[in-house]
DNA sequence: TATGAATGAGCATTCATTCAT
DNA sequence: GATGAATGAATGCTCATTCAT
């Protein structure tokens, strides 16, 4: 399927990508120069344009490989998982670590978009898929809720709103430095099961 | 206490960030040159520099600025507000509001902080005062425990459960451009009451 | 009608142009670097973005203005100079200079239009004044005709000939270095006045 | 004489030369990259380097065997024809197509000149080729000069008049496009012939 | 105090040339 | 011989900041 050559030449994008990921995640996209890329991918400057047309498409290439593998991993959890908490929890974990390790470059292609600068195209369809993930876990709230394990609330609106407090916390992460992952995502689960306010019946901690 | 001159300058650094607010959330701070936020305010480009060190201390003024008054409102609320769960819900409306006007420009300060190029002390500053709101709603959230009305949680852990929805759907709108504010926050504070599973007497939708 | 703004700004420009037109007469448009350029002018790199939008520009400026100059004067030649004979020579002569003077930019910025980078818009003026300049001596030449001195030819197809004769005089010049100006003008003149067939009454040497 | 290892080697030379002819033709040197030149060549980049030691090689190599060929053409052609008249108008053309297929890229040769880049040895032996044809057709001139045929003036400055007025309209139609070769040429021949000064005897239209 | 002309470090990108295979 | 992946010098241009007036 295919060449030899093809997948040399995806194995080099991957190492610049990965050269770079690691540039983006220690400061941002914007600090971080072409030629910090090439030295720390132990390439030529020139060699990464081999490789990519341009610097942002390192970014989105980044980005977009990241949220395939994210979309992929939940496809097949939703098919899979028969307890519905038990995919909704997985979810979120997942969710949660795609964030902390995409978000701060999600949120630069942003700025570009809004700067004008970017192929609105290539942005399009990496945006799509995140949407599709969101549909899927609506998919799955909404079987939860025919099971009586969810509220019968719209489970597309429910589905943003666990996007959401991993997005907030995720940013919370990006702005502290590094938490404590594992306890915010109990902290997390134990708010969405219960809310905040006070129910005779629930002692939680 | 402050002469007339201080109450002057103080005034043109107003018309100078104003002008800057403006432009960052039309576009974004990368995006703003000096010259584009002198234009707008009406300055000559160095009359910026007598009243700002640089471009970066624009940003950390406005978002001190909008920080600290968001910290007066949310102090007088606490102090003034009797109802709690009345507190709260105004609360969120205000906090949500601070994120969807300030948070990109807020990020723009974060991505600089990675990059190593921002004065860490002003940002330790900045970032003091949110906590010190965060510490407020805490406040808030254990009176609301005594009270009876919120589930016995760690309340500080709660108020950032808060925090973190109200940024998370704040950058859903930056990201997606404006979302309908009002629903979301219904939403928001739908889930943040009962959680998302099923209990007998709820009927929500 | 012009401020003192204005004045200086062009004053500013004439400098730049004129370091950028030796160094372009010197080598070339394309080897001549913008940092060259503003070394000569003893100008910043930055300064000179301040005066011209490119460095395109400023070899469009140089040419424009030198065009503009000899349309000028050329225009006045025309007007004021009863004698046809006298005035052609005086024609041959500023167009000859003006070809040795430009004509290697010309061709740079010819070299642009083929490869598609330039901004036609801007050509097309400057074409245009050259074709006013060719249709002057068009009319000066029927003049000439009526006035039974010059060969009854269709003028505006005798002034192509003269000018493209000069012009490939200027382009031996440009490839040889310096020869002798005042003597190939003459001998220029001396083939259009009798062309090179042997005719009983000339006796030229 | 030639072995067949060098007979290949300048057939792959000319393969080489003929794609580089017609892309810097399409454009121009300056334009088109040694890859492009390559892809067209259909061989591989590096290739082109066994052949030529650099890209301007390629233009010099075309450059010298288009002005070999036309070297031999009029040697052929001042030795065979016996009309002088005849063999100045055949003369014509073939320069005037010369000048038209060529000159844009001995332009692009001159640029370097004076860049400094180019190797001068390469260029003096060019020129001198190109000099001995305008030698060539000097002793034509005498020769039609001694005849009766033509004025007697200096045949090696009228040579220089006939090349160089071939040489200005070629740019011309590099500079407009191709405009009508055959009317130019037919325009030029009666100028040659004739002068612009009125005759009582001529009445050419 | 106010200005905006001047600056030059810094950046993304191109492309002729080299060289290991 | 043939290749094309790798290279890095070189370039045009931007923009935060400075400073003479």
């Amino acid at each position: 399927m295919t060449s030899r050559r093809d997948r040399e030449k995806e194995f080099k994008k991957q190492l610049i990508a990965e050269a770079a990921f690691q540039l983006f995640s220690a400061s941002s996209f914007e600090a971080v120069t072409v030629e910090d890329i090439a030295r720390r991918a132990e390439f030529g400057k020139g060699t990464l344009y081999l490789y990519f047309d341009s610097k942002e498409e390192i970014l989105i290439y980044i980005i977009a490989q990241g949220i395939d593998e994210l979309a992929k991993v939940i496809a097949d959890l939703c098919a899979r998982e028969a307890d519905v908490t038990e995919a909704l929890n997985h979810y979120i974990s997942l969710q949660y670590d795609f964030y902390r390790k995409y978000h701060s470059m999600f949120l630069s292609l942003m700025g570009r978009k809004f700067a004008g600068t970017l192929n609105t195209e290539q942005l399009v369809g990496t945006l799509s898929k995140l949407d599709a993930i969101t549909d899927l876990i609506a998919g799955l709230l909404a079987r939860g809720t025919q099971e009586g394990i969810f509220a019968p609330v719209d489970s597309h609106k429910l589905a943003r709103v666990i996007k959401n407090i991993l997005k907030g916390f995720s940013i919370e992460a990006l702005e502290r430095g590094s938490l404590d992952g594992e306890k915010d995502l109990g902290l997390i689960k134990m708010v969405l099961a219960n809310g905040i306010i006070a129910k005779g019946e629930n002692k939680n901690g």
